[in-house]
DNA sequence: TTTTTGTAAATTGTTGACAATTGACCGATT
DNA sequence: AATCGGTCAATTGTCAACAATTTACAAAAA
């Protein structure tokens, strides 16, 4: 009795659903919730690719039972977080260099229609926003913080992307970058990266200012896949170590 | 007891699961083919946007309980074809004009991209294969044969789409056409409308087959935007017949 | 007539139990 | 020693029962 009690109010995270609120409990469903909880298991490393996951360790883990659970996982494979195999199990998901590729390219496209969109309809305010970015960028690099210039990088594209102003545009950029979050291993470890990528943004920002569209679309284009170029040198490079 | 087994033995649907064969069943979970079937449904127009799918119906009609059906429904939201309101039920989703024209603002967007990819990349079979295509679909016009044109026009795209080699790039296409199925109300009422677009196919072989990528992506991106307003003025059409 | 309130049916959310499959361990046989 | 076969634990797939919520409907009150 007690057990079961306890059970009930046993938090899912210390952090998202410590004490559920009813407005929480009514929006959120316990699928939902579950998928989120894998989600941040995720992004902050405890699970990494390759990894597995066992439906009844992560229920009793959340305090949940198996249903929403496996619901949660059905929908992690669309997402594309995690791999369902019949009878097997579900591990997340490990994205080979060649999808990562793909990855890029299809940002490169996306990317350069958002400039082109930009440089045409962005407002001033909006301009300003990026400018503030950039400038913020700018003086991470500066005093060499990696960890704010890597966060500031993804804010400045999400709100470039957000800018264009269509919604299903941003769902599929950031599905596309969430995948890639499984394939990325830190970059941007030399100085003279930070200083290329940050000049880079400036760029772009100017050709989105000038209101030049095929400019705009070329700077972007240009930058992811100039970044995609540095990832598979990463790529190569830790290969080789690994092979050593 | 022979309830029980002659419901075990019931067929999922009289075409996709009638004789389940072992092979079938150790790819196919059970989840996986109420998702297929429920597209089926959608796909032949036998669900409509807005009606109303119940687990325990569905359920039944399937021969199977609802814990699969739960779990092909959460899967069909993240796929966009049903929309999830808690506690209340699922529902075919309606997608409102707006979205409609953001998808078609997408797809002039892959597509240009896959335009300007072909023109340098595409096979001489590839071509040749487009090529058998166009001069069905000029052969359906003349006959009048709409139908078929449509799957026609359908085979062309999805196959420039897969030629560009970007796997995720065709993922996403299928997606969004997928989507705009729920939208779609029957177009190409109008024989000159049909020689119009034709004639857009016809430009856009000859642009990829002269190998300029600048020139096929424009035909493409104007073809997908030429198909958008036609859309638009279908639309208000119908609004208007409706509004009478 | 309109609004409100209470009750019951229908439907969804969740759970625990059972069936089926997989993979590992281990002894027997060649 | 290596391989084959069989048993057993762990895990996934499926199901049916129970709990909670919504919605429709009808009766009562304003």
């Amino acid at each position: 009795m007690s057990i079961e009690i306890a059970q009930q109010v046993a938090p899912l995270s210390s952090a998202s659903l410590a004490t559920p609120t009813i407005s929480m409990l009514q929006k959120h469903s316990l699928t939902g919730a579950v998928q989120q909880e894998i989600e941040r298991l995720i992004n902050v490393g405890e699970l990494g690719p390759g990894d597995k996951l066992t439906e009844a360790s992560l229920a009793e883990r959340l305090g949940v039972s198996r249903g929403p659970v496996r619901e949660a996982f059905r929908v992690l494979e669309e997402v594309g977080l995690v791999q369902l195999e019949k009878n097997r199990g579900v591990y997340v998901r490990q994205i080979p260099l060649e999808e990562a590729l793909e990855i890029f390219d299809l940002r490169a496209m996306m990317e350069a229609y958002v400039g082109s969109t930009l440089a045409v309809n962005a407002s001033e305010e909006q301009l300003a926003q990026l400018h503030t970015l950039v400038v913020q960028m700018e003086h991470a690099v500066k005093v060499e913080d990696e960890a704010t210039y890597y966060r500031l990088n993804v804010e400045f594209h999400e709100a470039m992307v957000s800018y264009a102003g269509n919604k299903k545009l941003i769902g599929m950029y950031r599905k596309l970058t969430r995948e890639l979050s499984l394939f990325r291993r830190r970059n941007f470890s030399d100085h003279a990266l930070l200083v290329t990528s940050v000049n880079e943004h400036r760029d772009i920002l100017d050709a989105i200012g000038s209101r030049n569209a095929a400019k705009a679309a070329e700077a972007l284009r240009q930058h992811v896949l100039m970044s995609r170029e540095r990832t598979i040198r990463n790529y190569v490079k830790y290969s080789e170590r690994k092979a050593q």
